[in-house]
RNA sequence: GCCGGUGUAGCUCAUCAGGUAGAGCACAUCAUUCGUAAUGAUGGGGUAGUAGGUUCGAGUCCUAUCACCGGCACCA
């Protein structure tokens, strides 16, 4: 057989004959690296060591020291371990397949009976064991018909209608260590010792759609998580329950900021607290809006299906509409009406108002827009899933022409938004069309190569959705991420060329002909509710001051100071800000606790030498001392630090 | 909506071969006036999510239902 030159990451090549393996390279060069060589990279792809190498390539050898390609390869390998263990256990669960995600892996499997969280233990102890076998991987590639007939055989049918899904031409690959077999593409670990066994765990049991599709059967999955040391499996552990503190849920209830209950679920009962938050949320959102040349409206809840109708949501989304009736008994001419899911078609409705020029355009309206849709109970999700919201939703009307200004101007509104609400960092998808939508293709072409182009030209390359858009038109999401690692879409830009058709929506061009303008649907924080989720889950409760629902305390360190407690807590209050007093007859050592508890980011202590001086001891949260400053001094601080950022003066 | 789990005092949890509930924190009262993350004593507070059933007897077993939690599906 021919000779192949390999070129190694040190700028040295060899000569090998054609078909050696990775392993067997890793042997020539040394022994100390074929013991800790775990896989390889041939031509940029990686690979098996037992992979025969059939021409010249660049080629490199990985060990446990190349981290990403490690735990790529244990928490492959350990998925497959699970499956292994699962079927010795239980012979008759069917397997199906077991990717990577981040920290770990998930495998589904068809059970009569599902799994419960007591099997876990069972699972790792005989993961345990077959790590300890050091079982070699082996891999062959298999024509079609015999992999049909061997999945056939061992009864299988997964792995049948999967091997039905490779395309012609695509090799169809064998796995496995010891006796236990896989269909896998791989590239996987020397052998089942590599995995290490004491930094994975078993996470968690849940059901999962087969392919995704919730017409399909349901499979029980089971994830883990999987790392190279120990060490990391316990940092990895601590930070989950690290975030677990930063839950929205628990904060809102430790904070008394809202709180939910059984007769309104997925909507929310706002505290005195939390409804600081939101209105200090919405007075920026407003001035925000305001500068950037919006005008304002406000539209009716319940609104007769002819309008959703017209629009084309009667179609599409009545099951998740709450549906009005009105009773004949009490009203003239009964008739169904729903709540408004969404403000875009109250919109159109203003807009229609008079006739429109082209010299009103691009028109920028919005609205604080309060909307219900009936949510699957599934879905819901403290106040980031929720069935009663408000928007802070805009509409820009425009010609198509401006479609890419206007998408580069709201793209530069919104990262503003983000950065002063301390989101510097943001994903960004872009969704085209959806397999039903209205509209054709041609005015779907159009919409998504202009907010594609647009999108560009604000420097942004969005993430691809493929088939994720409205099914009015195509979008970009704007999306932050929870305490836990979970995607929430807060912003939203989305063209629409079908709308201001079904609507009729017209204005008056140059040429004193009718035209349709594009409507342009636009949300920043997307929902108050879920937004102020994430707020406060990337704050951890602890809010910037501005934002703070309890800015100041106020506390007297012994009762002689009443009077002056509650004098400054005057003062501040006349200054603006949330001040509150707390003279209750508990030692300062008791206050201070509980107000850092509470996540007060100031806490003033008042004693009897502050009295005297006419001065107040100031305590940020965090912090361990305290600064003394002259009562003046401290309210021009306050002052400063409670300043919106869209109000801080620049210069 | 689907799969699994959970549901006991305001909060966090205990009770459990089925014999009509208990702790800490919080709350109230009293004492204490104590300088930056929990002062002490005393006291009040629960028809155990809801509705049925089994049983002499159910928070504890069964059924239904609601809500919540973790996933999946959905997200205009």
């Amino acid at each position: 057989m021919a000779d192949i030159t390999l070129s190694l990451p040190d700028g040295n090549q060899r000569s090998y004959p054609a078909g050696i393996t990775g392993m067997a390279v890793a042997e020539d060069i040394s022994k100390s690296l074929a013991k800790s060589a775990i896989s390889c990279t041939v031509n940029g792809r990686h690979s098996d060591l037992s992979q025969p190498i059939t021409e010249d390539s660049q080629f490199a050898i990985h060990t446990m020291k190349d981290d990403a390609k490690a735990l790529e390869l244990i928490r492959h390998d350990a998925a497959h371990i699970m499956a292994r263990a699962v079927q010795e256990l239980w012979p008759d669960v069917r397997v199906t397949i077991g990717p990577v995600i981040e920290n770990g892996w998930y495998y589904d499997f068809d059970r009569a009976e599902p799994f419960s969280t007591d099997d876990l233990g069972a699972i790792e102890k005989k993961m345990r064991e077959i790590i300890n076998k050091r079982d070699p991987v082996t891999t062959e590639i298999w024509d079609r018909d015999r992999a049909l007939k061997f999945y056939e055989a061992s009864n299988e049918p997964y792995k049948v209608e999967l091997i039905g899904m490779i395309p012609e031409g695509q090799p169809i690959r064998m796995y496995w260590h010891g006796h236990w077999q896989d269909l896998c593409r791989g590239p996987h670990l020397v052998h089942t010792g590599q995995v290490p066994g004491d930094a994975f765990k078993l996470m968690k049991v849940a059901g999962a759609y087969w392919r995704g599709n919730s017409d399909n059967k349901m499979l029980q999955r089971i994830y883990g998580v999987a790392f190279k040391n120990k060490d990391d499996l316990k940092a990895h552990l601590l930070m989950l329950e690290e975030a677990e503190k930063r839950d929205h849920r628990k904060l809102g209830r430790e904070m008394d900021l809202f709180h939910m209950q059984e007769e309104a679920p997925g909507q929310v009962f706002w505290h005195p607290n939390g409804w600081r938050i939101y209105v200090a949320l919405q007075d920026y959102m407003r001035r925000r809006q305001i500068a950037g040349g919006y005008v304002e409206v406000n539209t009716p809840q319940v609104v007769d299906r002819k309008l959703w109708e017209a629009s084309g949501h009667w179609e599409k989304y009545q099951e998740n509409m709450f549906i009005v009736e009105v009773d004949e008994e009490h009203a003239r001419e009964k008739s169904v009406n729903a709540l408004k899911p969404m403000n875009c078609p109250c919109h159109v409705q203003i807009f229609n108002q008079g006739l429109k020029s082209y010299r009103d355009l691009p028109l920028r309206m919005a609205e604080f827009g309060a909307c219900n849709r009936y949510e699957p109970s599934g879905a819901l999700h403290g106040i980031m899933r929720v069935r009663g919201f408000t928007q802070d939703d805009g509409h820009i009307f425009c010609r198509e022409d401006q479609i890419e200004s206007e998408t580069k101007i709201y793209i530069e509104f919104l990262s503003r938004v983000y950065r002063d609400l301390g989101f510097e960092q943001f994903k960004v998808k872009f969704s085209d069309r959806p397999e039903t939508r209205a509209g054709s293709d041609a005015v779907w072409d159009k919409a998504e190569a202009a907010l594609l182009t647009a999108t560009r030209a604000a420097g942004i390359e969005p993430e691809m959705n493929p088939g994720e858009g409205a099914f009015y038109g195509p979008k970009l999401e704007f999306v932050l991420t929870d305490a836990i690692g979970r995607d929430w879409q807060c912003g939203t830009h989305q063209v629409d060329f079908v709308l201001p058709e079904r609507l009729d929506a017209n204005y008056i061009g140059q040429d004193g002909a009718k035209h349709r303008p594009v409507m342009l649907h636009r949300a920043t924080l997307g929902s108050f509710e879920r937004f102020i989720g994430i707020l406060i889950e990337s704050h951890a409760g602890k809010l910037p001051f501005w934002l703070a629902p309890r800015q100041v305390v106020v506390a007297s360190i012994v009762s002689d100071a009443d009077d002056y407690v509650l004098e400054v807590t005057k003062a501040l209050q006349a200054a603006g800000i949330c001040a509150e007093a707390d003279i209750r007859n508990e030692k300062i050592n008791y206050k201070v606790r509980e107000h850092s508890v509470g996540k007060v980011p100031v806490i003033l202590a008042i004693g009897k030498q502050e009295v005297a001086d006419r001065t107040v001891s100031v305590r940020r949260l965090g912090d361990k001392h305290s600064n003394v400053k002259s009562l003046a001094e401290m309210i021009t601080e306050m002052r400063a630090l409670a300043t919106p950022p869209d109000l801080i003066p620049s210069d």
